[in-house]
RNA sequence: GCCCCAUUCGUCUAGUGGACCAGGACGUAGCCCUCUCAAGGCUAAAACAGGGGUUCGAAUCCCCUAUGGGGCACCA
């Protein structure tokens, strides 16, 4: 007797697409509900396109009441990298970005789901039952051709100025009999599984794209390979069969996939599974040198989305920030809404722009700052203390070591009508705040000396005088600035600039420069936030402290 | 080389045949406020890639060119 090509590809299939269509069923969720994925390799490096594409389905999802899965593509084994399933859900918790199913155990976290395996190399069963399917219809065929055999074909087509690939008449073992595949299988030849593409193909493959709309791409013609000689499928393949089976109902992935769209019309059709609904997006860019180009993982380290992190800013304005390429309509949201969740947003992905986009670090900067500033003091002090213990210790010890006048440094001019918008990132705080603390503050004197106005020291040590005494019985905001006036008329300084400007001679200098001595005094630097909260925050005690150092200095 | 997709201020974009001498945001510049910054307020410079059509009328529809992006794997 002899046996079926389809038995001798597949001896240990049993089931059939129908029974596993039975036993993923259909899910039970509301008629509009979104089912989308997330689907990354296991590297554990996490592009930051990768965080823009996984809110999108995350928004979608959570907002129709939808699921939101993650699965691993590790289906190429020569990619493998431990750890990388972690670090991906790591990144993906600590964005918020969290999948209702998936293939992870994080602390006492445990996602799996009905839906899975979620790890396309346990499929490898599943994969087998719909590509012994398609042989058994005669729409895919085994292939022997070696690496070496296609690379010739390629040659000679270049050759011959046709285009590459395996197809129609190039497709060597299109033809094969069932004799002859079963006399070569017994030869124990290695081999693929390729599908059957009509060729030549006229037909169009039509397409619902919710970023593009209505498209029409030339049919496959090319007999891909959907399983490779390890019985692993391409992602063409798999992409068919997991979605099918999780009734993903809404793939949201790159625009580089555009090209192969037909191919994935094309296998749900041979299958005779309904296509889902796509979003093909564009990829992230960065200029260079004069012309645009995608964020490349290997030349751009802000492609990962762990920069961004590391640089501070908060999860929150990146994913803002990302709202707001994906939407610029956003930013309108964001006027009227400024107490909402961002994750209330109504997202229109066919709103979305269908070309690249520039990242704009000037933009996430004013986005953060944007973020940062609703933050009360105690926020800005836990985030800050969070981020300093990973990426810089040393501020962290400092600003823990006295928690009670840290969340009182941050509370600077914050919490009022127009909160300070002088943090874009974490990593900005030691530059914007570090004065505060003694430690940063003597080490920028001992790098950098005293930064003083041009005024003589005799003079900056009478002003200390006069602020030593001041400041000890410090007056209500409005009278301690009338008094910082009143000294610095009496102690020769022109009232303002103008005057100053109009006889130079007359004066020691003028009141900016009274108050510019004081700033100094207490901060070593020209830039800070307002002086009397700063004398408020320091508390008498350091305020002296510094301000009899910078006498005996100017004595000195 | 072939195929697909895209193209509005520096950047993200609004714009779906007349409401557009093209609107907003970031950035830039100036002014105001002011003890320095930050913020805030006001103002300014700044774009429909080019060429052909269609139409009474085009940023908007069609064609060509240019430029950019992506693909042409037993990678995703």
């Amino acid at each position: 007797m002899t046996m079926s090509t389809a038995d001798l590809l597949f001896p240990d299939v049993t089931r059939t697409p129908a029974d596993l269509l039975a036993e993923y069923a259909p899910r039970d969720l509301p008629e509009d509900a979104i089912v989308s994925r997330f689907a990354p390799s296991p590297t554990g490096f996490i592009h930051i396109g990768g965080i823009y594409t996984a809110l999108i389905s995350w928004m979608l999802t959570n907002q129709t009441d939808g699921v939101y899965i993650l699965r691993i593509e590790d289906t190429d084994q020569k990619r493998q990298i431990e750890e990388g399933v972690r670090q991906i859900v790591e990144s993906l918790m600590h964005f918020g970005l969290v999948p209702d199913e998936g293939p992870y155990t994080i602390g006492p976290v445990e996602v799996r789901g009905d839906y899975g395996p979620y790890l396309q190399s346990e499929r490898v069963d599943i994969y087998k039952v719909f590509a012994r399917d398609l042989v058994e219809k005669g729409l895919a065929y085994p292939s022997f051709q070696t690496s070496e055999e296609l690379e010739a074909m390629r040659e000679a087509q270049k050759a011959q100025k046709v285009k590459p690939g395996y197809y129609g008449p190039w497709a060597k073992d299109r033809e094969l009999t069932e004799e002859q595949i079963a006399e070569r299988l017994a030869a124990g030849e290695p081999f693929v599984i390729r599908v059957r593409a009509p060729y030549p193909n006229k037909r169009k493959a039509a397409i619902k794209d919710v970023v593009r709309g209505k498209m029409e791409l030339p049919g496959n013609d090319k007999d891909m390979v959907i399983l490779k000689s390890d019985f692993l499928p391409t992602y063409h393949f798999a992409h068919a069969v997991d979605d099918t089976l999780m009734r993903v109902n809404l793939i949201v992935r790159g625009d580089e996939w555009l090209s192969t769209l037909p191919l994935h019309v094309q296998l749900f059709e041979m299958l005779d599974l309904p296509v889902p609904t796509y979003a093909h997006i564009s990829p992230i860019g960065k200029q260079d040198e004069g012309s645009k180009r995608k964020l490349s993982k290997r030349k751009d380290p802000e492609a990962a989305a762990s920069y961004y992190l590391e640089k501070g800013y908060p999860a929150r304005a990146i994913l803002e920030y990302c709202l707001n390429l994906i939407n610029s309509q956003f930013e309108n949201w964001r006027v009227e809404n400024p107490e909402a969740p961002f994750a209330e947003f109504p997202l229109d992905l066919s709103r979305m722009s269908p070309s690249l986009a520039l990242f704009d670090l000037d933009k996430l900067d004013s986005i953060s700052k944007d973020v940062i500033a609703t933050y009360n003091a105690q926020e800005v002090y836990q985030a800050a203390l969070d981020w300093a213990r990973e990426y810089d210790p040393d501020l962290a010890a400092i600003i823990e070591a006295d928690r009670d006048y840290s969340i009182t440094v941050f509370g600077v001019e914050r919490g009022g009508e127009a909160p300070r918008k002088d943090l874009a990132n974490w990593s900005d705080v030691r530059e914007a705040y570090g004065f505060f603390w003694d430690e940063l503050y003597a080490q920028s004197i001992a790098e950098q000396g005293y930064i003083f106005p041009d005024v003589a020291p005799e003079d900056i040590a009478s002003v200390m005088d006069f602020i030593i005494g001041h400041v000890q019985d410090l007056p209500d905001r409005d009278t301690w600035l009338q008094d910082m006036r009143d000294f610095s008329e009496e102690a020769g300084f022109a009232p303002n600039r103008k005057t100053y400007k109009k006889d130079p001679d007359a004066y020691k200098g003028q009141f900016g420069d009274v108050m510019m001595i004081y700033r100094v005094a207490l901060a070593n630097q020209r830039y800070t936030p307002d002086l009397y909260e700063m004398v408020q925050a320091l508390g008498i005690e350091r305020t002296v402290a510094r301000l009899e150092r910078v006498k005996q200095w100017a004595e000195g």
